[in-house]
DNA sequence: CTTATTTGGTTTCTTAATGCAACCATTCTG
DNA sequence: CAGAATGGTTGCATTAAGAAACCAAATAAG
């Protein structure tokens, strides 16, 4: 009896969920994000136990979405580092961010700044590819051949 | 001895996830988006256990994420529907999804498209007040003071 | 109206995940 | 060289997850 599988049930958000979707994983993404690259400065930071840290950082780095560098001078001293596909999800985690703020308030000590103007950022929307913002009703779900999803029951 | 609490973080995002971060809660919400309502239909659809199901659901409403409305002629029977709040959230399931097919495949049969065209939806991006595209690397984070983070290790 | 089935759970049991603390081999620092 | 820091591993206790059985109320079938 293992933990269900998430990346064979033909949803691609299953998928994703498969490899971050535990209660650490986007946690130390965001850690990284910040700019955190050490073993022990994601657990002091984090405040995660180090067996769990130890096991989230090589189940990323598994589905690279992080590396690990050895940068010891002469010996073993590693950095983990976030991958193009780990910076990807700069745009989940914001929406994340901002969902949070919005509906449980600024509960955040730090603010996500554009580095340039230090101005905070514009809400991330879901836009078709005119432009036009979408929201959840004005979506659809469609197979291949373009017929609307059903609930099978 | 319980689970590490996110609520308490001074983080926004940590907070977040004390809601939705386990691995199922967001797939449910996913599955409220296709139009799911029922509890045999969630569980059905997603092959998730009764009682898991139960917990999340209730979590779920608990949360605000989701209302639960009796529906029934004339005594019980439910259906579980979005709020405000769990439609919100369709920024960050979209984000989620369009990574997983930016860098795992197309592993899914159902495809997201603009409900009036049928055209698939443009990318998820973060962008600031001027509308320019920003990455993790064209961000600052700041205290209330406008002091730059530093990582105290 | 009576029976069968569906719905929406709860309970029990087993296995997996999490948290804490102790321990350990290298590797820097003083 | 001594001591601290780094990056782990191991063992144990507790919580979460998964499968299956069970159950009461509500609906559908006949």
């Amino acid at each position: 009896m293992t933990r269900k599988r998430f990346d064979d049930m033909g949803c691609s958000v299953a998928c994703a969920l498969n490899e971050v979707g535990d209660w650490w994983s986007l946690l130390v993404v965001k850690q990284a994000m910040l700019g955190t690259r050490r073993f022990v400065d994601f657990q002091h930071s984090l405040g995660i136990a180090k067996n769990i840290l130890c096991n989230r950082l090589s189940r990323l780095v598994d589905n690279g979405v992080m590396v690990r560098v050895d940068v010891g001078e002469h010996g073993k001293r590693y950095e983990y580092r976030l991958t193009d596909k780990g910076r990807d999800l700069f745009t989940v985690v914001t929406a994340l961010r901002q969902w949070s703020e919005r509906w449980n308030g600024e509960k955040d000590t730090m603010q996500l700044v554009d580095g340039h103007s230090g101005e905070p950022l514009a809400p991330v929307v879901v836009k078709n590819q005119q432009g036009k913002v979408l929201t959840v009703r004005d979506v659809r779900f469609v197979d291949e051949d373009g017929k609307p999803w059903e609930d099978v029951g």
